[in-house]
DNA sequence: GCGATATTAGAGAGCCCTCTCTATAATCAC
DNA sequence: GTGATTATAGAGAGGGCTCTCTAATATCGC
């Protein structure tokens, strides 16, 4: 039997992640990230075949973290609880995952590759996102509302919020929960009798 | 008198924006850059003294533009129509100039930058910052809502409502103008009667 | 034409990065 | 212990990038 492994592939994503969301993508070399792992070059090399195929594996790693919880909420049984619940848990992890947070909310894939991306990451890639947009089609269906209007309310929306703390350096604060889930009843609930004037 | 310059600085931005757009932030080096805008590497650092000084202008011209427009609108007269426009501007500026908006949307001056921000730049940065929170806090006052309201109707929900199209490539159809103008009317005005269930 | 001035033009020093390659080490079945 | 297998470890080739430096060039006032 072989050699046991001495580092852990999710070491060098981590230490990826941190260089990315602190320094930015130009920032995460092959080299960086092994010099910041403490790793040598070679063992970097050794679990991926190239600088583009680890950022590929980090950010595939974080999207199904994030999707997997969403998705969940969206499955809920009452659809427009669901609705809210799914928006704030955009917040919710936020909050829970900051620096995973920033790399979907500040970073696209393609951004982060030098090349095309890897084959094998691609079909990866593909599955998400076809779960995700079936979920989504699932569950406007399910409101008997478009598919436009639904997408908006519960991604991008609670996208926005989060990515106004995430921009400054914080977590987004627990008010702006309330904002979300107003602004989905606005658009997928019936309208409320009365908007409190907050001040 | 001295030698008439062969190429306009904007040249450089230009093409530095066709890069950035185009193949994110890692492939816009200032060799790529010269090389792209058909310019000598020599005739690019007597502009700009140094990549990091170019991509600084690059965004500093790009938020010049796009907040001139934004705040103008929000100092129209009737408060909540003010706000829809200002709202809605976003989407149409995006229209109008894809590239540049892409560029605001998806990347942060820091992370397109390898060390700190020149100080020239600096000194244009906090300008352009003070102006736009100036612009909020004033616009929040007039209508008596609290600011951190405002700002996510007026700013992050047009930004979310743009960045939605622009990711995939596109422009925001006009379809969604209307889903920002009731969510600022819901969020920042009184409630509309009865929402029209399209479907 | 001639100096003064600003600009072009591009070669190249020095640096970092990606990725390869080879030597070495650790484990297990027998 | 031996062989098979899988990792580690790190040096270095080759390439691109940033920025500097020098030589050449274009314009103007006189």
């Amino acid at each position: 039997m072989p050699r046991p492994p001495r580092y852990d592939a999710d070491v060098l994503l981590d230490a990826a992640l941190e260089l990315l969301v602190t320094q930015g993508a130009r920032a995460v070399s092959a080299a960086a990230v092994a010099r910041r792992a403490g790793v040598p070059s070679g063992s970097l090399y050794h679990r991926f075949p190239s600088r583009d195929a680890l950022l590929a594996a980090l950010w595939l790693r974080t999207v199904e973290a994030f999707q997997a919880e969403f998705g969940a909420h969206l499955r809920g049984s009452e659809p427009l609880r669901a609705a809210r619940q799914a928006a704030v848990s955009v917040l919710t992890w936020t909050r829970a995952h900051p620096e995973q947070a920033q790399l979907l909310l500040r970073f696209r894939l393609a951004d982060l590759l030098d090349g095309a991306l890897p084959a094998e990451a691609k079909a990866r890639a593909r599955a998400l996102r076809g779960a995700a947009e079936e979920g989504l089609r699932a569950f406007a269906q399910r409101l008997g509302l478009p598919e436009e209007r639904v997408r908006f309310a519960l991604v991008h929306v609670p996208y926005a919020a989060a990515r106004a703390s995430l921009t400054r350096g914080e977590v987004p604060p627990t008010s702006v929960d309330g904002l979300v889930e107003e602004t989905v009843d606005a658009l997928l609930g019936r309208p409320r009798p009365a908007r409190r004037r907050v001040r």
